[in-house]
DNA sequence: TCCATTTTTGCAATCGGTTTCATTACGGAC
DNA sequence: GTCCGTAATGAAACCGATTGCAAAAATGGA
């Protein structure tokens, strides 16, 4: 392993036993040995300012000998902000969010920032932590990804708290009610129901029903009313049997097919919240000795490993979490470093089409 | 909202348009309203020193009424390290590395550190960054979960890499090979297979399979031992045919459950090595028409989501994630504050039965 | 009341970068 | 060779905390 031989005293310490600890080397150290000052290696580090090509050269050559990474601790506080952006979502170990976050990072890497997540788990009290942190780190920009709002805008400290942050630095909202001061990166329900209808239609159904989701989530809620537009175009009568609200899991999507099963007219096509909701039905029908898609055909939202591991696999909306991961950032980092960005921008999403609505189309 | 009115001067900039920008609070502004010196407000804040009561409680006073949280990344720079522990795991969109960052996160919270999550995504020269990345951030320590090794430690750079970490902080790696320097904090796969096995045996199965995983991944390869020795302990033939390697998919339990349908003797009982093979390994199963778990049951390992969404529920390993996380933060802040850990810890896992491989057991 | 202790305090240095500003070096024009 | 404008460089201040050290204040005992 290298070292630095050049500062004689106290480089290694012992104070944790079996441990070694290895002073880090410093702009100083780089600065000292190449015979120049630390503002000519800060210079040859950030790149922009003119340095003669020998001295950078010598000074490079020091810092990739020593493997040198300037502090980030130092660099943050001396121009005020970390580069790291804080993303809150409900819970990572939802899928949907893991896709996300995935997306990010790889987005915010390539800008040359980092990524901090935190999970809300869906508590008030937790939410709140979490921008606390995010303040103590003195983060660039905040993104948070959906959750329900309800409890959080009644709280007065959350509020006064969230304000605080969106005073001092951009944050970028999707999936959420709030947000005057906010940017919005959202998908677009919308276009993903008529994207959904259309296929089925195409395909010749005429009693489409949806399971699960709750009016209170944006997101859905605009699902149902495109829902009912576009059964008002084709000129079918909307059935309000046949729209089934509920949860955004398993068991929401289960009930609701089985109420839907009770129906006088049983539906020819089920579009679930999203995909766990799907496996939900799809476990319904199949249960029931229906099969997908003779009988019933179903489709979900999110395009989540869940779509390919299920049998027939899943028919999905896929929210292109690369494109939306780098519009979030994107947004972040434009907002930052001060340049214009549009305060409301839409993902377009994609229709993934499987078996479990065409049987002859091969699973992927 | 609040502001400081005591600092006359740009306090307020309008460089993004649209966006004010709030000065951030400090600890010197706390100090002049309180008529202290820095030092004070600082004694306040760590707590640990002594302060006259009076004056603690104004400057308390003064800290929540401008809501004042102290800059980390000064306070990281003043004491050399930030208090984060990064996270380095393949892929949090596997579940299972999910349920072991929100275990870490909480664990973390409340030991008043911040993890830091990065995604290797099984590329060496992804690794290698997050490792700088790490390094620039100066963190407290890493934890290092799972991931194929042959080709990093090939890789001279990367182990001069981590060695370097090594030698400067306290790495916790998991599923890994490598850990002379480190500490190690194991899932116990030997006794995960015993819980199984005798399960199954008590059952009366005798015809048990393996399916998935491969030999180069050092948890499996305890697994398919112990299995062996198991089947020594209790007389039963080891049969090759019967211990299908492969891979960690869906489509990898589902390969070994075609072969393993084609042996004469057709085994009773399968074991694959996580739940996504185990969903394979189940459709194969279903799709030639057998019944779970009364002409063959099925177990899996990891107890995600994912068992509880399959039909019938899955028999699962669980890892006690909420035990895990706590053991490898544990390790991790122990270390850092200088205290006395044991080199290597076993996490006992824990049995959870299913309708996979008990009919009369009631799903959960 | 006065001196010796023990607590409280504040000053100033430090952590490791960036950046402003003044100074010096350089290259070309005359 | 001199002069001038630009490019290159370094000294020093600054970001916002912590902390060792010394001074000041409070306390207690005689």
């Amino acid at each position: 392993m290298k070292k630095n031989d050049f500062s004689g005293m106290g480089e290694r310490s012992m104070d944790t036993p079996g441990i070694m600890k290895t002073r880090n080397i410093t702009i100083y150290d780089i600065a000292r040995e190449a015979g120049v000052s630390a503002a000519t290696v800060s210079r040859v580090l950030t790149n922009n300012a003119n340095v003669r090509p020998e001295k950078k050269q010598k000074v490079q050559a020091l810092i990739d000998k020593y493997n040198f990474k300037p502090n980030a601790l130092a660099k943050g506080l001396s121009d005020t902000r970390s580069k790291i952006i804080g993303i809150m979502v409900a819970d990572v170990r939802n899928p949907f969010y893991a896709e996300i976050f995935v997306a990010c990072e790889l987005a915010a890497e390539s800008a040359g920032y980092t990524v901090l997540l935190c999970n809300s788990l869906g508590e008030t009290s937790r939410e709140q932590k979490q921008l606390e942190l995010f303040h103590e780190q003195r983060i660039s920009a905040m993104i948070q990804l959906g959750g329900r709002v309800d409890d959080l805008v009644s709280d007065p400290d959350y509020v006064e708290a969230v304000n605080q942050l969106t005073n001092s630095i951009p944050v970028i909202v999707s999936g959420r009610l709030d947000g005057t001061l906010c940017y919005q990166v959202e998908i677009d329900s919308m276009k993903a129901m008529d994207l959904l209808m259309e296929h089925l239609i195409d395909l010749g159904h005429r009693r489409i029903a949806l399971a699960g989701g709750r009016q209170d989530v944006i997101s859905s809620f605009q699902k149902f009313q495109r829902y009912k537009q576009i059964l008002k175009n084709y000129r079918i009568d909307f059935r309000p049997e046949y729209m089934i609200e509920g949860g955004y899991d398993y068991q929401a999507g289960h009930e609701a097919m089985e109420r839907l099963l009770k129906c006088d007219e049983i539906p020819t096509a089920v579009i679930a919240i999203n995909d766990y909701a799907a496996l939900g039905v799809m476990n319904s029908i199949q249960e029931h000795g229906y099969r997908i898609p003779q009988d019933i055909a179903v489709a979900g939202y999110d395009n989540t490993q869940l779509a390919t591991l299920v049998h027939p696999h899943l028919t999905s909306i896929d929210y292109q979490y690369e494109t939306f991961g780098k519009m979030l950032v994107g947004t972040a980092v434009t907002a930052v470093e001060g340049g214009e960005v549009s305060r409301i921008q839409l993902v377009t999403p994609k229709l993934m089409i499987r078996a479990s609505t065409m049987p002859e189309e091969n699973a992927e």
